[in-house]
RNA sequence: GCGGUGGUAGUCUAGCCUGGUCUAGGACACCGGCCUCCCAAGCCGGUGACCCGGGUUCAAAUCCCGGCCACCGCACCA
């Protein structure tokens, strides 16, 4: 047992409860583990960082979506997930060990086993006699282990649909519709926040590995030919931490710079990646979270998901569990939209007007149904759609046959030249119709919310407190007479309600000693105590004290909401 | 999932080994009152707990079994 008092984290922890941050969820019937309650003060926390997501994206023009958590089981089909988003598990019959059955396989036969099914790795294990690695026991049939959550849509068990593991997934299978709302113009990005589910083999570290948690994506479409951000001068001299794979493999440590460095010296792919990666930091650092607690570092390829080929994970430092992947900036490509164009059949692209239309040359060939038809009869059709379906090279040999020999045998059938219509025609084409690609910066929102409530705890000597920034604390103000007496109770009352139309998060308190109440706010992050005075009735003035310096400065009542204003929100 | 440790009010804990005066004690917090004119003061009163389910026993917070949860290590983390 950790001694009270020793242990960031547990103080942090016993805070949380007892105080109405967060907690465990059904604690009255035991507990599940996975699953995490967000009391009083830690759902506006939370509103607050989804919040500051939110203006940030919306300010660059993006759209905010919100589409069902439960899903029809084809859309996971299609993004894979039904098929990677699973474990092969394989238990030893004796000390009932459970490993990862593709790994075990690979270890001992050195094959490559991406994409085999649960019945041939079982087979590979028994012809090859594979052993239980810990204990040499005989192993089990292997079967898949999906990491998301299963239920039936409707009455019937036929219609499996899937819990979200990923809120992404409702807006590709919107593009269509997000597409046209955009009027066809790449880039164009889009944003959820909501939850997503993913049963998790062994949830751990408290809300770090949740089984139900909240994701903000964002999912950029652009064209992957144009990769130049035109706002990247805005964010080029910003400077990073990155941690690339070469330097996790050679363990060179990280490196800073900025990220016009960073695109000039290839670590990051182009402008367009950067400029995102400088978004998401400002973002947590308008969260709250120190500069120098925030690092990216880049996916090793075996960590990457399926459908991306670079990640660069934004991670936020824990005094307790080290380095915390907090949002993933994940290259996806055009996986998802190929999948589901393919999938749905939708068509599922933009056209790229080409800045003038081409003019394209082709060859239009066709039978001379007057000549052919007589020769030909019944197959004359058929045989005059197989050459319109022919392609320009195919058509182009069969026009220099023709030209050469004068004639030409098709399924059996000798033709010669006149049977033929040639036309070569000029077509105007007006660009060119492509699947965006896309990036996507997905935050998860319980993670910085513990990080940030971990980066922000203060102990001092006489008191444990919050060091919220001021404008994330979930009680903004709270308004103290001095002591409970008339008139100061009903001043400060009046002080309070006024701050709270104001649109301040306040509260009014008379119990306890003055100095009581003031750690007590400043334990859950109040930036701010207004205090009403003895001197209050005498000349309508009363104290702002600031929480971090307990410094007071006196102001006039009817300058209060403005001077808050200004001290909380910096305007 | 495996192994280890643990689970007593909102929080921390005493009691458990050696079953019975445990009607479960304390501190802090919380609520009501008194007092109090600036940084966790004091006084009076009050609310509130043996994780869940079985078993052993005349008797279980205490011993045994199972489950759940938490922490640590292993495995896992698309």
């Amino acid at each position: 047992m950790v001694v009270m008092g020793t242990d960031k984290y547990e103080i942090l922890q016993d805070l949380m409860r007892r105080r109405g941050f967060a907690w465990g969820s059904f604690e009255i019937y035991g507990g599940a583990r996975g699953f995490y309650d967000y009391g009083p003060l830690g759902a506006t926390i939370k509103r607050k960082i989804e919040q500051k997501i939110r203006e940030a994206f919306i300010k660059e023009g993006f759209f905010e979506l919100e589409t069902p958590d439960i899903t029809p089981e084809k859309v996971f089909i299609a993004s894979g997930h039904v098929e990677k988003f699973v474990d092969p598990l394989v238990e030893c019959k004796k000390c009932g060990l459970r490993f990862r059955a593709d790994h075990l396989v690979e270890e001992v036969l050195e094959i490559d086993t991406e994409g085999m099914s649960a019945e041939h790795l079982s087979q590979l294990i028994k012809e090859h006699g594979i052993k239980c690695p810990e204990c040499g026991g005989e192993l089990g049939e292997v079967w898949y282990f999906n990491l998301m959550f299963e239920t039936f849509i409707g009455p019937y068990k036929d219609k499996k649909g899937y819990l979200r593991p990923e809120t992404a997934q409702g807006i590709f299978v919107n593009f269509k519709r997000l597409n046209a709302f955009a009027r066809n113009r790449l880039p164009f990005g889009v944003f959820q926040i909501g939850k997503a589910y993913r049963n998790e083999i062994s949830p751990r570290q408290g809300m770090l590995r949740l089984r139900e948690f909240t994701q903000a994506e964002v999912e950029i479409f652009f064209n992957p030919k144009e990769t130049t951000h035109p706002h990247f001068d805005e964010v080029k001299d910003i400077a990073v931490r990155l941690y690339p794979i070469e330097n996790q493999l050679k363990d060179l440590g990280m490196i800073e710079m900025t990220l016009e460095e960073a695109v000039k010296r290839g670590y990051v792919m182009n402008t367009f990646f950067a400029y995102y990666m400088a978004m998401v930091k400002n973002i947590l650092l308008d969260i709250g979270i120190p500069e120098d607690k925030i690092r990216f570092r880049q996916q090793l390829p075996e960590e990457r998901a399926h459908y991306s080929s670079d990640t660069w994970d934004v991670e936020i430092h824990s005094e307790r569990f080290g380095w915390i992947e907090c949002v993933g900036i994940a290259y996806r490509g055009d996986y998802d939209l190929s999948r589901h164009k393919k999938m749905s059949g939708a068509d599922l692209t933009v056209l790229i007007h080409y800045d003038e239309p081409k003019i394209v040359k082709h060859l239009k060939v066709s039978l001379n149904m007057k000549r052919v038809g007589p020769k030909l009869k019944g197959d004359a059709k058929r045989i005059n759609d197989l050459i319109r379906s022919w392609d320009e090279e195919k058509l182009r040999n069969l026009v220099e046959v023709l030209e050469k020999d004068g004639k030409i045998t098709i399924e059996g059938y000798k033709l010669v030249k006149d049977d033929f219509i040639v036309k070569e025609i000029e077509e105007k084409v007006m660009g060119e119709k492509i699947v965006p690609h896309v990036l996507e910066p997905s935050f998860g929102i319980d993670r910085p919310f513990y990080l940030l409530l971990e980066n922000s705890l203060v102990i001092e000597d006489d008191r444990v407190y919050l060091k919220l920034k001021k404008d994330m604390a979930p009680i903004e103000v709270a308004v103290l007479p001095l002591v409970a007496k008339e008139p100061l109770k009903s001043i400060a009352y009046d002080v309070f309600r006024n701050l709270q139309k104001a649109g301040f998060i306040a509260v009014y308190d008379e119990k306890d000693t003055i100095g009581r109440r003031y750690v007590r706010y400043d334990e859950i992050g109040t930036p701010y105590c207004v205090t009403i005075d003895n001197q209050t009735p005498i000349d309508s003035t009363v104290t702002i004290r600031d929480r971090d310096t307990r410094e007071q400065v006196r102001v006039k009542i009817e300058d209060l909401p403005e001077k808050l204003r200004e001290l909380i929100f910096g305007s």
